[in-house]
DNA sequence: ACCCAGGGTAACT
DNA sequence: AGTTACCATGGG
């Protein structure tokens, strides 16, 4: 079946490509990506979304996926106390955050430091097509358990550079037990992140877009450098109180506002 | 040839 | 506690 829907705050090209997610595709209007053990085909026409060819128990799946419950719409009329954040949020009303499994989060977002979404994007299909389980329409990402010993070596065909040996100190403290990802849901996001941060590799801006993306942990902000120059340029006293406990959703705005803003022209 | 890419670590003050 | 070189690789 096809699963048609209607919403004011859903923009597949902001959603998917906005630098939370790296396993998607377009191709004529046709969105592509594997969530999980799942293909999805996306559309968007005449202002209707629709998921194509799935099953109807699986629209629980999506729309948990797609943070269907959560009103963006409200979300942004708070933000809109603010000046900047209005702006932002007029431009980008589209987005919404992708509820992504803790483990591919937190590896892909291992990967995605000091590097572009396009060599990104190209180091994780590697490594899906390396330890994945292969489906008709391609690889899965790998599970927790097949990357269990992995070394810095064995990764070397990724040519993910420095950031090979990071994945493999993660997956040692993961096999050891010494981290457990399934009990940093319960966590607050303090603890959340001081465990998170014990991995080589993981610092405050990954361990954020982890709890972010992989936990949907709201009020996690990750500091990359254009947010870092918003702040220095907008915000020097502090962000606005109209943000508190949905940082994270914040700075999804702010991220494009900024390279707008204050970017040299050319990014 | 140079610079940067949605950072982090180790080694310095 | 705050700064800085270095880290691999690929694209502009």
């Amino acid at each position: 079946m096809d699963y048609s829907f209607t919403c004011d705050n859903f923009e597949p090209d902001q959603i998917l490509f906005c630098g939370q997610a790296f396993r998607f595709r377009e191709e004529e209007g046709v969105y592509h990506g594997i969530v999980g053990d799942r293909y999805l085909t996306l559309t968007k026409e005449q202002g209707r979304i629709t998921i194509h060819d799935i099953e109807e128990e699986d629209i629980p799946f999506w729309n948990n996926y797609f943070d269907m419950d959560t009103d963006y719409k409200a979300l942004i009329e708070r933000f809109s106390a603010d000046k900047h954040l209005k702006e932002a949020c007029k431009e980008k009303s589209g987005i919404r955050i992708l509820r992504q499994s803790p483990f591919e989060a937190l590896i892909s977002f291992i990967i995605s430091q000091n590097n572009n979404i396009k060599r990104i994007s190209g180091i994780i299909e590697r490594l899906c097509e390396m330890y994945g389980e292969k489906k008709d329409f391609g690889y899965l990402f790998p599970t927790e358990e097949r990357l269990y010993g992995v070394t810095a070596e064995e990764l070397a065909p990724l040519r993910a550079g420095f950031r090979a040996k990071y994945i493999a100190d993660a997956m040692s403290r993961l096999q050891s037990g010494e981290i457990v990802l399934s009990d940093i849901y319960d966590m607050d996001y303090e603890r959340a992140k001081e465990q998170l941060k014990k991995i080589k590799g993981v610092g405050e801006k990954v361990a954020d877009c982890v709890l972010l993306f992989g936990y949907y942990k709201t009020e996690a902000l990750p500091k990359d450098v254009w947010i870092k120059r918003v702040i220095a340029e907008f915000y020097p006293d502090g962000l606005p109180e109209c943000i508190k406990g949905y940082e994270g959703i914040a700075q999804q705005y702010l991220f494009d506002y900024a390279r707008r803003k204050i970017g040299d022209g050319n990014g």
